[in-house]
DNA sequence: AACTATTTATAAGA
DNA sequence: TTCTTATAAATAGTT
């Protein structure tokens, strides 16, 4: 866009990619905006970031409404339980375990038919699978690890709003029953603040 | 845009309108894809024309996927395959790594004890590489993330706790006040179980 | 659909 | 982050 051309690829620098995510999801959600008021249409937008972090745009009522609608326009031809995870899942791990096929066969190699001397070069080979193969675990994991945080801090939003609902709940009844000492045993469990940030 | 500034409200000539609603769409989906490629997030758009037709993008799956990782990112009711697959998965990737780590036994056998072949070079390589891949595993990151989770985990708890401790309270107090329309009308946040270990 | 004169969006740098 | 600015893209009005 500016200051040179962009290529229509993944940026490989985090903080790049980063502060380009930032502005250009911005940018994505203003023109969802201009469509739906310029045209008269209702608009969804769903991003989810490359860490699992969601950020959710319905122009009309909410997202889920939308969703409803989506759902309806689709004659309800829904999948019923199309598993999208387990899929990423596999796919890792099929990448996996091409990945010991191959260090399999260059350790067979080595073994079996190495009456031949291991060049220098075969060794980069070698080592280049290594790296590939550690880069696949470090993700795979990596991604396990996201996912549990992110559904983690959706439970604590979910919890820590029931848990205001039922305190409310009581304080607004108050004056039928004396729940004084009962709200001061609270031991402040809605203080806790979240502040680790990926 | 161009010649001539943009008002921010429908379009009412009904023709500039339908012109507008094809160049924007076409430029909002093209924005999409774009921040999808760059920078690895997962999007999905709906859009209903003002006559009610659909238009839709899914950068990854289909669009019904991505609904269900919206649906499962707000609630995570849908403990099987937010909370087993994952087990699966790392079962997988844990039985990968030992595999690997047989591997990476057998190069260190026929590097160690084998022919007087590897120079001292080339175990230099080798064993930077190893050191390098033990770093990554051990990395502060990954510490990091632990921590978080356990945090979470504890956060989740003393919610959950709290959540009982105030819920019992009410229920303890029915018969002083008529709780029950209120404790119907909780959306079961209390049956989330918690799964996943490392 | 194509064509441009302009407006917008944004990449890079601070 | 946020601001600035040079430049690439998008697009409103027109053909």
């Amino acid at each position: 866009m500016a200051r040179g051309r962009v290529q229509m690829k993944r940026i490989e620098n985090p903080v790049h990619r980063q502060v380009t995510f930032c502005k250009r999801r911005a940018g994505l959600l203003k023109k969802a905006k201009e469509l739906s008021v310029l045209c008269d249409a209702e608009i969804g937008v769903l991003i989810f970031s490359a860490h699992g972090k969601l950020y959710e745009l319905a122009t009309k009522g909410t997202v889920q409404e939308l969703i409803e609608r989506y759902n309806k326009y689709n004659g309800g031809n829904q999948p019923a339980e199309v598993i999208v995870e387990p899929m990423d899942a596999k796919k890792e791990i099929d990448m996996l375990k091409q990945e010991i096929q191959i260090l399999q066969k260059g350790l067979r190699y080595m073994f079996g038919g190495g009456s031949e001397i291991m060049t220098l070069d075969e060794l980069l080979v070698l080592e280049k699978h290594l790296e590939i193969w550690i880069y696949h675990i470090r993700s795979a994991k990596m991604d396990i690890m996201f996912q549990e945080i992110q559904m983690l801090r959706n439970k604590e939003g979910i919890l820590k709003a029931a848990n205001k609902y039922l305190q409310d709940t009581i304080e607004e009844n108050i004056g039928n029953t004396d729940f004084t000492t009962i709200t001061t045993n609270m031991p402040h469990p809605l203080t806790i603040a979240n502040n680790i940030i990926f």
